[in-house]
RNA sequence: GGGCCCAUAGCUCAACGGGUUAGAGCGCCUGGCUUAUAACCGGGAGGUUCCGGGUUCGGGUCCCGGUGGGCCUACCA
């Protein structure tokens, strides 16, 4: 007769969770069930007290979703996600900035020269098809990444209630009194033909500009005043200010000569090949250079000594002295302006009050004429002087002109250094067409940051102030929130506020009018007869409504009557003709509405949001105009809290000087990219898609969570080949405790009650400070500590809790001892499904879905609540865990050597075909271990170590995964001795325990078992 | 040039207001199990906490100065 197979008298895992997970093809499954079912709506449908109000911050329209996208929008997801878990309310609509420049240059790229065919209705038309194209690719990239919105209505900057609000806006800053059109340099692309925000320039680093020394003639007053004080000065030797510039094709429009007041200057006696000598001021830091970069061989230089040893004078004495233009006829005066620096250039700043901002203050402190004889495209204009002009430059674009300007400096004799040079440095480009750009005064539309608001919330302060008190404002009620355990408020992290009130300390007056056909109009209108600017409230809320109902393409319609009922001209009262702003809004002004447009109005929403969640470089962006506009119209910040991301780079390893090896973040660079591609390198893990496509969004996001967002975050294969591990890992353990629940109905643990064991209690008490911690973690948006703790607690359950009651789970039969665990690892699963759900919204409904339910539970984890755990927190479990570990450490390092021991012994053995342990002197019984649960331990401990231990005394031989243990209490050195179970192995659960029987080969326990289960299964009638 | 920030093990991160021998997870090496099995368990190696000063009884932590990196910014005129 055979021996009896016990296996089916086992309670073995077992259930359909996968191991493997198969994200890439089962994430749209889930997707498209959770679209059926209507899970966001039914999200959001439940009742509740609490909203939380989070306002996306639109993406441009333009191009697909790349890494910074993917961060910013996971981030985003596991917060709607984890408040929604909360039982808050969180109506997230996703929105889109459409207008600008970008989309209109991928029509005029498409349509060619056609474009100019168009009337500008018609280009609007092709814009909004454009940007609606990409609207439509980025949902369904965002839908795919697991974001819960409402996709089917999104907020778009180009719908028509988003443009009249817009206006509405405008209407706020024009009732404060601090709109106003100004002569002023603004940046200026002259590809595209319009000025461009802040926020639209790129930097080049390379780039090449000419690098030009100019001589400025002396006026016969020069020469004269500069004797007094240099008798030795020849008579009748020119004397000349050297400047230098990088930009030759402003010197038409020079009108001045800055010098720093309280810089050293000196005169250079200069002796030339023909005998005459030449005298050049310029700044005494800088004379070396200034001599190198001009090439004045030293011996014809003389540095003149004069009244002792007093050779240097202060910039603040050239005042009043007055040089002579290089070409044309006129003068530059020497002004004082500070930011004339010691460490470039020559110290004597040409200044052109229509080519910069520095010099258009200057100018207008010294009442300069603001001029700029360059058209939009760029090119000069007859405004030109009438030398600059017979050079045949107008109509040339000014880069064009630079090389003919420098041509003629030097046939005149102003050139001081080679033709030719040329300097490499940073210079702003347009974002879009990567085209330098150019400074250049136009009139354009401007808000006040400096003027005292003459209404609304903060009359009498300047909008600058009331953005910088606000910034304080948020992080004071941050610190004082996070001192009594709320969530974090204010800025996250905290630098935030440094980088926005240094932002918002310098920034200048904000250029609102772009010239361009894409956007929203600033509905000014300009009187025919007196030319003036209308721009009242009354007009533009009049404005607003037509677009509000029609769009802002009416204002292109001749038909649509902008004119509000009984207008006239504020300046000379005309009522019969004007004309409409040809510019529109700066498309930052319109995301900066975006609050007011979306959440202001809306019932489920609200104002001040309670988060904004962006990339840092938004505190440029999007946060600092909404801030603008919040205070504008509210008087205050329309968010509670700003949290930022860092950007995404590449890891690139670097050896040192010292060849150490390290890893440096590089930012993401399309050129490096594409060099590695024909490198033929594998560049998939550059392309987000590309890993959803291969590996799971889910990737995606637990890529991000584990990563501290807040700084950068670097890209490398590396990094997710570790964190796909991460994920198995976290996957196993949940698919084990599934395994062991079986998909029965089992006890919860308040139904279990008072039969909880002490090792199940141990451990349930770490479910629910883990429940606990990561809720603080969450609210303080730290995914990664969620992460972390997680993946610790299931590492840790893993290794301990879970080997250990295996023992009882698989070989008891209904006893309380697994009614107790079940119910533990019953509230684990449940209880981290629920935890991860807003990181891992994929995997965890998978895990929801081999879950059985109770009566209560939700179809879906996204409906679930946050785990409501308690239990009454005893310290002396911890401790007894604690020691039996410390014990099960001892055990493990005596054991060890003999298992590894007769380990290779038996591969010995088997290699040299002989029975192991043939040498019995040297292999008896008792050291032929196989693995631990054939040990029988004796271990010898303290008074207090057993004191500790007591509570776990009856499963301390599972605890240490042994078959038996004897505990000797003997205060002294703990020893331990180990040797196989005299006993034959349990056949049913293996383990070497004395009390087997001979007879059936079983143990107590699992005679009772065993005879319990056959009692219930009655054996079928034999066949 | 200016502002803000970052630097701890191969990777991703910990280490309360300065306080034992700097930890965890993953990876790596290695042993075991074959009742979580393309899984699981044990053991091990691996760190001059970027460098240099300073304050302190004591520095990964605070201060100063470098180096490297990132974002933002600036008419290098």
């Amino acid at each position: 007769m055979s021996a009896r197979d016990f296996k089916a008298t086992l309670r073995l895992p077992e259930g359909a969770f996968s191991m493997k997970a198969d994200l890439a093809k089962r994430e749209p499954q889930w997707l498209d069930r959770w679209n059926k079912a209507g899970l966001y709506r039914a999200m959001l449908a439940r009742p509740t007290e609490k909203k939380f109000v989070f306002h996306d911050g639109p993406p441009y329209a333009n191009g697909n979703l790349h890494y910074g996208h993917v961060l910013n929008n996971t981030l985003k997801d596991f917060v709607t996600r984890f408040r929604s878990i909360l039982g808050e309310q969180v109506k997230f609509i996703p929105g889109w900035d459409c207008h600008g420049l970008p989309i209109e240059q991928n029509v005029e790229r498409a349509l060619g020269p056609k474009m100019r065919e168009l009337t500008p209705m018609q280009r609007r038309a092709r814009c909004r098809d454009e940007a609606q194209k990409w609207v439509d690719a980025q949902s369904e990239q965002r839908q795919r990444l697991g974001m819960l919105g409402t996709w089917d209505h999104p907020y778009l900057t180009m719908q028509p209630a988003f443009e009249g609000r817009v206006l509405e806006a405008l209407a706020a800053f024009v009732e404060r009194g601090i709109v106003y059109r100004g002569l002023k340099p603004v940046w200026w692309s002259s590809a595209e033909r319009t000025a461009l925000a802040e926020s639209e320039l790129e930097y080049e680093d390379d780039h090449r500009s000419p690098s030009v020394y100019v001589r400025f003639r002396g006026e016969a007053s020069v020469a004269e005043r500069l004797r007094k004080r240099f008798p030795t000065m020849r008579e009748g030797s020119p004397v000349s200010a050297v400047i230098w510039t990088t930009t030759p094709w402003t010197l038409p429009a020079n009108r001045a000569l800055a010098v720093h007041p309280e810089l050293e200057y000196v005169l250079l006696e200069r002796s030339k090949r023909d005998g005459t000598v030449e005298y050049l001021l310029v700044a005494e830091p800088l004379a070396k250079s200034v001599i190198a970069a001009c090439g004045w061989s030293t011996p014809e230089l003389l540095p003149r000594t004069m009244h002792g040893a007093e050779k240097a004078f202060l910039g603040e004495e050239l005042a009043g002295l007055v040089f002579q233009h290089p070409f044309e006829d006129r003068t530059a005066p020497i002004v004082h302006a500070d930011y004339v620096e010691s460490t470039a250039g020559t110290g004597i700043v040409h200044t052109a009050p229509g080519h910069g901002r520095d010099d258009y203050n200057t100018g207008v402190k010294y009442g300069l004429e603001v001029y700029s004889p360059v058209d939009d495209a760029g090119e000069f204009t007859d405004e030109l002087g009438p030398v600059a002009k017979s050079w045949g430059i107008v109509g040339k674009h000014v880069f064009d002109a630079n090389p003919v300007i420098s041509a003629k400096l030097e046939e005149l004799g102003a050139l001081c250094n080679a033709d030719g040079a040329f300097i490499v440095h940073r210079y702003p480009i347009s974002w879009r067409s990567k085209k330098p750009l150019l400074t250049r005064a136009t009139v354009q539309w401007f808000i006040a940051m400096d003027e005292k608001m003459a209404s609304g919330a903060r009359p009498g302060k300047t909008l600058r102030e009331v953005a910088l008190e606000e910034i304080d404002r948020l992080a004071k009620e941050g610190s004082l929130a996070d001192a009594e355990g709320v969530e974090a408020r204010g800025w996250v992290p905290a630098w935030g506020r440094e980088r926005i009130h240094g932002m918002i300390a310098a920034r200048p007056d904000w250029c609102i009018s772009r010239q361009r056909a894409w956007g929203v109009p600033i509905p000014a209108l300009h009187c025919d007869r007196c030319g003036h600017p209308n721009l009242s409230v009354a007009l533009v809320k009049h404005v607003a409504k037509l677009f509000a109902s029609k769009g802002a393409d009416a204002w292109y319609d001749e038909s649509a009557s902008v004119v509000p009922e009984g207008f006239c001209c504020e300046k000379c009262g005309a009522t019969d003709r004007f004309t409409r702003d040809a510019s529109i809004l700066d498309v930052w002004f319109e995301s900066g509405s975006s609050f007011y447009a979306v959440c202001a109005g809306d019932p489920d929403l609200g104002f001040p949001c309670d988060l904004y969640l962006e990339g840092s470089d938004q505190h440029r962006g999007w946060f600092h105009s909404s801030l603008l506009v919040g205070i504008a119209t509210h008087g205050h910040a329309p968010y509670k809290t700003v949290a930022t991301a860092g950007f995404v780079g590449e890891k690139v390893q670097v050896t040192q000087d010292d060849g150490k090896v390290k890893t440096k973040l590089k930012a993401l660079a399309k050129r490096d990219i594409e060099e590695k591609r024909q490198r033929g390198e594998d560049v998939s893990v550059y392309d987000p898609q590309k890993i959803i496509a291969v590996d799971g969004a889910e990737i995606l996001r637990l890529w991000v969570a584990s990563n501290d967002y807040t700084d950068d975050i670097g890209l490398s294969k590396a990094a997710f080949d570790q964190v796909k591990e991460s994920y198995r890992s976290i996957r196993n353990v949940l698919r084990f405790l599934l395994q062991v629940v079986r998909g029965e109905v089992v006890e919860t643990v308040a139904e279990v009650g008072s039969a909880l064991q002490p090792i199940d209690r141990w451990q349930y008490q770490k479910l629910v400070a883990l429940v606990s911690r990561c809720e603080t973690a969450y609210r303080h948006y730290d995914f990664r500590a969620v992460v972390a703790a997680v993946s610790e607690f299931l590492s840790d359950a893993s290794g301990f809790y879970l080997d250990v009651s295996k023992d009882w789970l698989y070989n008891d039969y209904k006893s309380d001892r697994v009614r107790s665990t079940l119910a533990v690892c019953d509230a684990t699963v449940r209880s981290i499904a629920v935890i991860l759900a807003p990181i891992l919204p994929f995997t965890t409904e998978d895990v929801w879905d081999h879950l059985p339910r109770r009566a209560g539970d939700p179809s879906s984890v996204h409906l679930c609540t946050w785990p409501k755990l308690s239990v009454e927190h005893d310290s002396s479990l911890e401790d007894a865990v604690r020691a039996v570990r410390v014990l099960r450490d001892r055990v493990n390092l005596a054991l060890e050597p003999l298992v590894s021991a007769w380990g290779a012994e038996k591969k010995a053995a088997q290699q040299e075909k002989r029975a192991p342990g043939d040498d019995e002197a040297k292999w008896p019984e008792s050291a032929r271990i196989d693995h631990a649960r054939d040990a029988d331990v004796v271990a010898t401990v303290t008074k207090d170590e057993a004191t500790l231990v007591a509570p776990l005394k009856d499963v301390l031989a599972e605890c240490l995964l042994l078959g038996a243990v004897t505990v000797n209490v003997h205060d002294g050195a703990p020893s331990v001795r180990v040797v196989r179970g005299a006993k034959a192995a349990c056949v049913r659960c293996r383990r070497r325990i004395r009390d087997v029987e001979d007879a059936s080969g079983l143990c107590g326990r699992c005679t009772r078992a065993v005879a319990r289960w056959d009692a219930e299964h009655p054996a079928p009638a034999a066949g």
